[in-house]
RNA sequence: GUCUCCGUAGCUCAGCAGGAUAGAGCACCAGAUUCCUAAUCUGGGGGCCGUGGGUUCGAAUCCCGCCGGGGACACCA
């Protein structure tokens, strides 16, 4: 493959170098060496650790061994200079001329520069959102959903073999309980007599969900089925409606959580219903597999440390034992009335995933899931023995949503939450998707309903938004010229425009290693910066009119300005495609 | 109590799988607009990277202890 990517492609050469100064040398020992832009723009536009980092297996001082490095760099036709320095780094100045023909390959590219094949093909299943279907998605949600499809994205670039996937909770306690509170909407829809605490007194766990979201579920299953699941108005015996209005609410919640999903632009390739898998007895299979190991036996658990449940009593379980592959107890497989956990249920997910053959598995989870990881992953490490796949766990932390400088109360009881819809409709999805990646999925976050909306270099989405807006000003000016990539480029040579390029040419790296990190808050952080180079640039042709862009007394230098222009809008571009924020062409 | 994440400028946060003198934005101070959008830009001050050890040529980064904060801890999802 010819990578595009200019670090990678130097990298190989200081490699190929050392292999030639030190022809003993096992290859192995070039595995850690790096090439990389130096801190300080004074060292130079890369440096490499290679002769640290070969030093020791060559047993040679570094400093000689950097020396004799960067003789050999130096010779090299993209190489300006090349100079050991520190300790035994060697830093390289590229020759202007190596830099400025990035730009056709850029423009050549479009916005496939930047691809990379370090996911090599592999098959990863990316799971995000999984909200249950037991209302509206609040913002909580959306951070996940963001990340989620945003990490997709980025793997996807990044050469893996994508889907995108949702998985349904649709099996459990909660769902039952979403079943009862819509029946209280069916039968307040019928005209009911019962107030809704004389109703909610008679249900197992009482009446959960309160909110009105599910007034429209019940006039549905009223014009849908009359009063036949309630005679007269009156409460009937479950075992004649619940498994009627059980999946028809599930339904309903399920294609309001589509439209929400469309709205801010995710789109999963599957949605997996944990319902179905059970029924399908992929849970059972998989617990069976693991029975075959050993690994599934009867068990007392340990009361929990720090606080016991007042309701806790020693009680022989069936138990996976999950702590033979790291985790810190064995956890229950079926509950006290013999259904299945959720954990088991989630068994039957993973070895359904495994099943279809990925080669690797990526969950974007609330933070508050964190203590599942280790016992998620053990259950996909014995699920896979045979061909280890490994289970990689993104977690988002909450979002507080600001107003006015006061923090928004959300209580889903109360109904008073911020939807998604509620803030899409108020910000927009663009400005929603962005701000979501501009923190580490991690780290928690304040979502300024102000900020997010106003114009202003404080706001990043607008300050990249505007960037691209006048790469393609100027671009439209020019009347949108086509053939840029032959444009002769020499007149680039201001420090802005070739700080610019390198920004340009750091694109690759960039995506590569924020899909091995799993962080795709990267690419916002690339983008900002990029922006910033080029909000440089163009002020400077406030200052001094040689340096604008269009110069009618100047065609060549013109055209060289534009690709260059038109390579910072293909590279935004792309990034914001990751990011799956659309870019603009104005500000209006 | 156990597990887990976090602690970097006054504030909000980056810091790229250990690299050279730790960065950005905001805020603060001083500047730039006959111009392709000043919705932008230029310059400046400001840091014991929570703390104590360890690993090594080299640590904000990796390991251990401590302090401080978030989250999670059978039969919820």
């Amino acid at each position: 493959m010819t990578s595009t990517d200019i670090f990678a492609a130097l990298r190989a050469r200081a490699i190929a170098a050392l292999r030639d100064l030190l022809p003993e040398l096992p290859e192995d020992a070039f595995a850690k060496v790096q090439m990389e832009p130096p801190r300080d723009p004074s060292h130079g536009d890369m440096a490499t650790n290679a002769a640290l980092v070969v030093a020791k297996p060559a047993r040679q001082p570094p400093p000689k061994l950097a020396a004799a490095l960067a003789e050999r760099l130096a010779a090299l036709p993209e190489v300006e200079s090349a100079a050991p320095a520190g300790p035994g780094f060697v830093n390289l100045r590229l020759r202007e001329g190596f830099l400025r023909a990035q730009l056709p390959v850029i423009l050549e590219a479009a916005e496939a520069y930047g691809d990379s094949a370090i996911g090599a093909g592999r098959r990863a299943d990316v799971e995000y959102v999984s909200a249950n279907p037991t209302g509206p998605m609040h913002v909580g949600h959306c951070r996940g959903a963001v990340v989620g499809d945003a990490l997709a994205n980025l793997l996807d670039k990044a050469g893996w073999a994508v889907t995108k996937e949702y998985y349904i909770n649709d099996a459990g306690a909660q769902v039952q309980a979403l079943a009862w509170a819509a029946y209280w909407r069916y039968l307040q829809a019928l005209g009911t007599m019962l107030t809704e605490e004389e109703y909610a007194a008679n249900i197992p766990g009482g009446l959960q969900y309160r909110g009105e979201y599910l007034i429209p579920v019940g006039e549905a299953l009223k014009s849908r089925y009359g009063d036949a699941l309630a005679p007269g108005a009156l409460p009937a015996d479950p075992a004649l409606w619940l498994d009627t209005v059980r999946p028809f609410t599930v339904e309903a919640m399920m294609a309001e959580i589509r439209q929400d999903l469309a709205a801010l632009g995710v789109r999963h390739d599957v949605f997996v219903s944990e319902a179905e898998l059970v029924r399908a007895g992929v849970a059972d299979r998989a617990i069976a597999t693991l029975a075959e190991r050993g690994l599934v036996y009867e068990g007392v658990l340990e009361p929990p440390k720090g606080k016991t449940p007042d309701d806790w009593e020693p009680r022989p379980q069936t138990l996976f034992a999950s702590t033979r592959f790291g985790d810190d107890v064995d956890r229950p497989l079926r509950k006290s009335d013999g259904s299945n956990t959720y954990f088991a249920n989630d068994i039957g997910n993973h070895g359904d995933k495994l099943a279809r053959g990925f080669d690797e598995l990526v969950h974007v989870w609330g933070a508050d899931h964190g203590g599942y990881i280790k016992r998620m992953q053990a259950a996909v490490s014995a699920l896979s023995a045979d061909r280890p796949v490994p289970l990689d766990v993104v977690l988002t932390q909450i979002v507080k949503v600001m107003k006015g400088g006061e923090p928004v109360r959300m209580s889903k009881r109360a109904g008073t939450y911020v939807t998604l819809a509620d803030l899409i409709e108020e910000v927009g999805r663009d400005a929603v998707r962005f701000t979501m990646l501009t923190r580490k999925a991690d780290a928690q976050m304040e979502f300024d309903l102000d900020k997010v909306v106003e114009q202003s270099r404080e706001n990043p989405v607008f300050y990249v938004q505007y960037a691209h807006a006048r790469c393609r000003s100027v671009l439209r000016s020019a009347g949108d010229p086509s053939d840029l990539a032959e444009a002769p480029l020499d007149s680039l040579a201001d420090p802005a425009e070739l700080a610019l390029i390198r920004r340009l040419t750091a694109w690759p790296r960039t995506v590569e290693s924020a899909a091995l990190a799993r962080e795709p808050h990267r690419i916002a952080f690339f983008l900002h910066d990029l922006a910033g180079d080029f909000h440089v640039l163009w002020n400077r042709g406030r200052e001094d009119t040689t340096l604008r862009f269009i110069r009618g007394d100047e065609p060549e230098a013109t055209r060289a300005r534009l690709a260059l222009v038109a390579a910072t809008a293909t590279v935004i571009r792309s990034g914001l495609r990751v990011m799956g924020v659309t870019p603009v062409e104005e500000m209006r």
